[in-house]
DNA sequence: ATTATCTATAGATCTATAGATAATGC
DNA sequence: ATTATCTATAGATCTATAGATAATGC
């Protein structure tokens, strides 16, 4: 172990609050303009710094790219319980996405910024495309995880198709946050998820609780 | 009116055609690379003339895409009978979306196009913005009013929520554009919203008939 | 006369590297 | 010694304008 790993391990506290301004500064500039329409420069000056300067903490404007969209996916990840070992009711995970979406609607900007990131990602050779079909696939299976264990403990009907919801349940989310975030005054984005959900949920209550 | 007014009514198949051509290679290009990451020099190159000879038929990059978005847009709508004044039933037009993502299924560059285009238009100061909130509006205000017709004339039952249904329709349709653009091969586009149709179609059915 | 196209180029940007200087912490 | 930061700059791009030349159609 070389001095530095040593040094790094323990704080360096400096270092630490410099780069989280940076990811901070980048989140910003990233979801208004996206990946490519964002210059080092604009971000490096958002967080107080020469762009030279930013790049000393991040060695490319990829790198700077995917530690942003990591972060925050771990954050959302943690904050929310959508992780896969969570010992939630698929009830409560449905649910758990409902209170999710009623945060977003607080944060537009995070919500502009994996809008703006996924839908750039689906073009060829964008640097978050693999990071972006890797989430999708997470969050997917996880959900879709949930709903099988709760069919087969008998709190949702039996003959459901796991996967398929799970892909509407995304789909709508991201499909309505589009719209909020063209059209706020005109698109209730939390109440429209609400009742989506519900309306899933009296669709998934077993026969003959119905 | 004036010599130049006089001729281009007449025909100048010379000049229409590069024109066409011309916003063909935008299309595939800002459905590549989004407004931001497309270059004049690279659809000029598609549409094999200088960069400057495009500039030419179109005044600025900005006019071109508008161009490449009107003409998308109504030939859709042309080809899907999506606009207000026919004379479908509910079930019909809720089928011709239907009809619709099939057919999209088919053309992913288009696809990819208002994918990319519209998230990117969220951000500020982009040139589709109001086009797209635009677009967006008369979609989903043409939807709920053929829901509301339905709902009136007894095919539909008469508690239902047009505008949050037409809603939710734009947004599946959407999220599932977006997932299956970046994994086609794990997300079946077109059968997962023609089930998502299904459903809501049984759903809509007078309590009467159910 | 009008339309189409080209060359040349102004004037901005943008990412990333090289290399110097200052600050920090063992 | 290591880390942080800066100036200077190379080398690509990119949009749009100016102005010349060629082609087209009355």
């Amino acid at each position: 172990m070389t001095r530095a790993e040593a040094h790094r391990r323990t704080g360096n506290s400096a270092g630490e609050a410099r780069r989280s301004r940076i990811l901070h500064a980048a989140l910003l500039e990233f979801a208004e303009n996206g990946y490519r329409g964002s210059a080092l420069a604009a971000i490096a000056a958002r967080a107080e710094l020469t762009q030279t300067g930013l790049l000393h903490h991040f060695p490319s404007k990829q790198h700077l790219l995917i530690a942003v969209l990591e972060l925050r996916d771990t954050l959302d990840a943690a904050r929310f319980g959508l992780l896969e070992d969570s010992e939630q009711s698929g009830t409560e995970r449905l649910r758990a996405l409902v209170g999710l979406v009623e945060h977003n609607a607080r944060v537009p900007g995070l919500v502009q910024l994996f809008t703006v990131i996924s839908a750039e990602s689906v073009t060829p050779g964008h640097p978050a495309q693999s990071w972006t079909v890797d989430r999708y696939r997470r969050l997917r299976a996880g959900l879709a995880d949930g709903l099988r264990q709760a069919a087969a403990s008998g709190e949702f009907r039996s003959d459901l198709d796991a996967d398929a919801l799970a892909e509407r349940v995304f789909a709508m989310m991201d499909g309505l946050q589009l719209q909020w975030l063209l059209d706020p005054a005109r698109v209730d984005m939390p109440g429209l998820f609400r009742d989506f959900v519900e309306d899933l949920l009296d669709h998934l209550r077993p026969a003959d609780q119905q």
